[in-house]
DNA sequence: TGGAATTCGATATGCTATAATCGATACGAA
DNA sequence: TTCGTATCGATTATAGCATATCGAATTCCA
């Protein structure tokens, strides 16, 4: 199971079946097929198969798979069982709704600390310490930090960003709206409302032009 | 240009486009050609081209897209120059700081109110009302609003749904880690933060365990 | 005025992702 | 024990997307 080849779109759809299958009672049935899971998500179930092919290693036929294996080897895969440290850099509404945001242990992110270009308090609600942007690169070389987080204003952004590179950040998860230009290796992850907004918004565009007619 | 078929990829860009032209300082030349684009935004300038042909009806050689016209262009494609009214259920931090989001009526998204199971406030800080979530099929009904933002934990994201659709709604912007069943016609935009999260976690193992050996 | 350079637009190729089909395996019932 | 059914896995086809190449048009400069 050695596959360092794993496509994009695959890991995008791992977190959508370890989501269901833990949402699953615990007097569920032991075993689960992906027809099972196909159904529920609404998806084919070829894809399913092959999906879970790429990180589990095999289920029974007439059975299926083993609901708690399965669990375990989708996390393994995602790497939710070991702890990656992070930063986040922006300490506005956004950044402290993410600060706030209980579920990312489950995922095994750890956000150690805020920073902002003039913080307004010490510590976050959560106790997470707050300092000043000038102290980020330092932070990140002395703690070995590998992930950013930037909740900043789109005009801040690339000036923070080259800050983490500089600290030895390896993967930037981006909330400003706006590109960013980063030496190969480091992996930017846009988490751009613009983007699913203008999906939605043709969608709605296309639905009332059709009742129009 | 009445291209009703556009691919979803295409329309991931466009937003990226249109931050870009808009973050041009007032005394930047009056045209740009395509291949500043790329350049600029670290992609293919044969991608750009076709990206732009399909909502603006051209520019002229040697000379590039007239940038004023090219931003209008890709606002009336995306409809950000027509409102949309939308409503928001979960007021919990994450509902809270999209509400606060100032640029979303840079996009023509209008929240108009809030919902929440029991509310803790008779209005956001931005004055928007806040009502209790068994207003909300009603809400929807009168007020003709066709877009609705969940930002409830994920075991209840199931249940507004089904009620934002009893009111007529036709897409849904999902921030529940969940995946949402709903009828034919309605369009489900997932911003689930634990896809990009997966994505992010899996670069960093590979990353480490290429340092390693 | 003519040539060269640049940029746009269209067509063609390769690749990746998705979907479909077929064979293999295991369980349960007769 | 044997047959039928349900499920998994692999192989093959299809489609969509990204990239490359080519030709045409226009403007700038000599």
């Amino acid at each position: 199971m050695e596959a360092k080849k794993i496509s994009k779109s695959v890991l995008k759809r791992l977190p959508g079946y370890l989501a269901y299958l833990k949402s699953l009672p615990e007097n569920a049935p032991v075993h689960i097929s992906a027809t099972a899971l196909a159904n529920a998500l609404g998806m084919g179930e070829v894809q399913v198969r092959k999906d879970l092919a790429m990180v589990s290693d095999g289920g029974r036929p007439k059975i299926g798979y083993l609901r708690e294996s399965l669990i375990e080897d989708i996390e393994q895969f995602l790497g939710y069982d070991n702890v990656t440290d992070a930063v986040l850099i922006g300490a506005g509404k956004l950044g402290q709704a993410l600060m706030a945001y209980q579920g990312f242990d489950e995922y095994g992110l750890n956000i150690m600390a805020a920073f902002d270009r003039n913080p307004k308090m010490d510590k976050t609600d959560e106790g997470k310490p707050v300092y000043n942007t000038n102290k980020l690169t330092q932070f990140c070389r002395t703690h070995k930090v590998l992930m950013g987080i930037i909740t900043v204003p789109a005009e801040g952004a690339q000036e923070v960003a080259d800050l983490l590179i500089a600290g030895g950040i390896k993967a930037i998860w981006n909330f400003a709206p706006t590109h960013l230009d980063v030496p190969a290796g480091i992996l930017v992850q846009n988490e751009n409302m613009a983007t699913s907004l203008a999906v939605l918004s043709v969608h709605l565009q296309a639905q009332m032009k059709e009742e129009k007619k």
